[in-house]
DNA sequence: TTGAATCTTGATAAAAAAGTCAAGATTAAT
DNA sequence: ATTAATCTTGACTTTTTTATCAAGATTCAA
């Protein structure tokens, strides 16, 4: 179980665009491919996925550059990391037997989906009422929104 | 965010063993890969994950196969995850900075691996108490342990 | 209108994951 | 002992993901 390269930079690069929303000021490729320590070409692919989401705009030119296309407290969470990396568990696969439990009893493949399933569900829980907004903040406050103590990397 | 084919698989040969032990009857991998349409060879190869993660036993020659190397309910699926696909967040990465907030404020990263941190708690959740042991009954006696309705799968 | 800076796109190359293969080692039955 | 069935291991091939490249299109300023 892990995030894609393409979920990690994705999201990076937006909270990067995101802290310029404020004062109205556009990043351009190069800027944010040394802000990231991400290459200039991979940042230009990565941010054509966000775009293509509808969560950045564009402008080419010389002054040109990339901003979220609405306000970071609107822009939420799930629906990025939807575009970036698809889900953990999609409903229309078991779609086409629902109902036929005794089915689903008898392959350990529909246990696994189970189990998929309500993870999935836990992380949605997590991330439903999760914005732009609240990754742009310092990490206290975002730990703060789920009880999480800043400081408990176990040992140490 | 995926789960790896290694933790689908793996996790369903488990269950699929599992399924013997209360008449302590062992699998052959043939006997597996035609029960789940895996390869022979694709299931030599998680089995093998799986023995060395200590959660199965083998045994060579005619009458030879794989058993579990515990009772299911004391196979926790935590740990059977870890095993075959790793964490989605390892608190090692950050110890090295433990309480450098003010660094982990100015970079994209942190904010990122906390955000990663705070899903992987909230997986951790749903399966901190459940074994291998709540696989092996129907579907709905696993989506009862985490109050899911069973045939929510939206329309249809 | 020329040039410089930018985004855009499809193709290509590199890396990682997944799956396959072949040869070997062990065991039990005959 | 011999044979047949099994697990074991490391190497190899294929597929998927990730990253790079090159050529093009757009915009602004001088």
């Amino acid at each position: 179980m892990k995030f894609s390269a393409q979920e990690e930079y994705g999201l990076r690069c937006l909270i990067r665009i995101g802290k310029y929303f404020k004062v109205e000021k556009s990043l351009t490729i190069p800027e944010i491919s040394v802000y990231e320590g991400i290459s200039q070409h991979n940042v230009g692919k990565i941010l054509r996925i966000l775009r293509m989401g509808g969560f950045l705009e564009s402008e080419r030119g010389q002054s040109g550059g990339y901003t979220l296309s609405a306000p970071p407290d609107k822009i939420k969470i799930i629906d990025v990391l939807f575009v970036l990396g698809g889900r953990l568990y999609d409903d229309s696969f078991c779609q086409s037997h629902t109902g036929m439990n005794d089915i689903c009893t008898n392959t350990t493949e529909c246990s696994v989906r189970s189990l998929w399933k309500i993870i999935q569900d836990a992380v949605d829980n997590v991330l439903v009422n999760l914005t732009l907004q609240d990754l742009l903040g310092t990490e206290d406050n975002l730990f703060s929104l789920f009880d999480v103590a800043p400081g408990n990397n176990s040992s140490n």
